[in-house]
DNA sequence: CATATTTTTTAACAATTGTTAAAAAAGTGA
DNA sequence: TCACTTTTTTAACAATTGTTAAAAAATATG
């Protein structure tokens, strides 16, 4: 998964536009196990995916919940962060070595006043992203949890083995023990 | 709360640039307990509601589940179908008499490739739908249904008295009968 | 105002998931 | 390879919520 496809897949944009956002992008390299976003900052990117797999998760004492994991051609943002520019919630690192592509927030937005096609692009950014969430939500509102581990198999078969029980669990909404039970009465 | 209100507090606009946006709004009349958007149809419209209250929900087989009450102020989106203009999954229905207004998406559309600020416009709006779902889905992650009943009661302590018991439990993710264990608690 | 309908509460029981703790399995590094 | 750490599984018990059904309360209707 390259850059280009990256922002393509999103919106289409000419050429010229496309290349004004590149240019503002930087490539970044992250090693297994560090943190990406932390929370309580203020995020001053967003982020492309095109190697390794990230995890989003909400820290509350005692009690964390994994929002999402990330793999290559997904992008990744600290959503109240990025919309009103202030403190974000969730913490994102890296479950495996990283590729990824940043853009200054506030930078694009300078674009978005100025483009209308970046405008759009952005129009666009934040509708996927919402449905990404609804998509999210449903999937709890109406499925068991042994039901969206059996979607998360087929979906990412070879790489639920790459993440730890724990996390996929929280991903789930249950604990470590009732998705090990779960297991147990697939097999 | 009136129309330029609802459109302006999204993101505000030029003058000449809101003249276009409202000039493709009508104003509708619904009478309680009617649906304003069906499942399985695509959205024509999107709509801010002005006076009433809606509720959003979605209907699965026996179990159906409330995303959202609406009330004066608020947007109201089928998500899906506005986004990718296919049928939508939520049906969305009065619980009182409600005055809206309806803008047509195909003409929005047009205007989101015409005009910089509205496209900017429409950017904001999907960026305030994303963190309406966003604290959604945390509040079913992180609070108990009586924490979030609490809730309720005091953003809406008025309103709730007007909604039925088994809609408020559905928006909850409880039955109605927990619900009801929930307030008995309470007193 | 009295009756019918809808909504809410209560109760008893079943089923599911959480909790704690220990055992087993898998992975890591010298 | 062996010892050590981390991760996953299993078991027993407690707690919470769902289910079904009936009673009580509130609301609507002629």
């Amino acid at each position: 998964m390259e850059l280009v496809e990256a922002i393509q897949q999103i919106y289409a944009l000419p050429m010229d536009e496309l290349d004004r956002l590149v240019r503002i992008t930087e490539r970044i390299q992250l090693e297994k196990n560090n943190i990406l976003i932390d929370k309580d900052k203020t995020a001053k990117y967003i982020y492309f995916l095109t190697e390794g797999i990230c995890r989003i998760y909400y820290p509350k004492e005692q009690k964390e919940a994994v929002l999402d994991f990330c793999f290559p051609g997904d992008s990744i943002l600290s959503l109240n962060s990025y919309i009103h520019g202030t403190p974000g919630y969730e913490i994102v690192d890296t479950l495996e070595n990283c590729v990824l592509y940043r853009i200054p927030v506030s930078k694009l937005q300078r674009l978005y006043n100025q483009s209308l096609p970046i405008a759009n692009w952005g129009r666009k950014l934040a509708e996927l992203e919402t449905l990404k969430i609804e998509q999210r939500l449903m999937q709890t509102l109406f499925k068991t949890a042994a039901e969206r581990y059996g979607d998360l198999l087929t979906k990412e078969a070879n790489v639920v083995q790459r993440i730890k029980l724990g996390y996929i669990a929280s991903y789930l909404g249950v604990t470590q023990v009732t998705l090990s039970r779960i297991r147990a009465e697939i097999k």
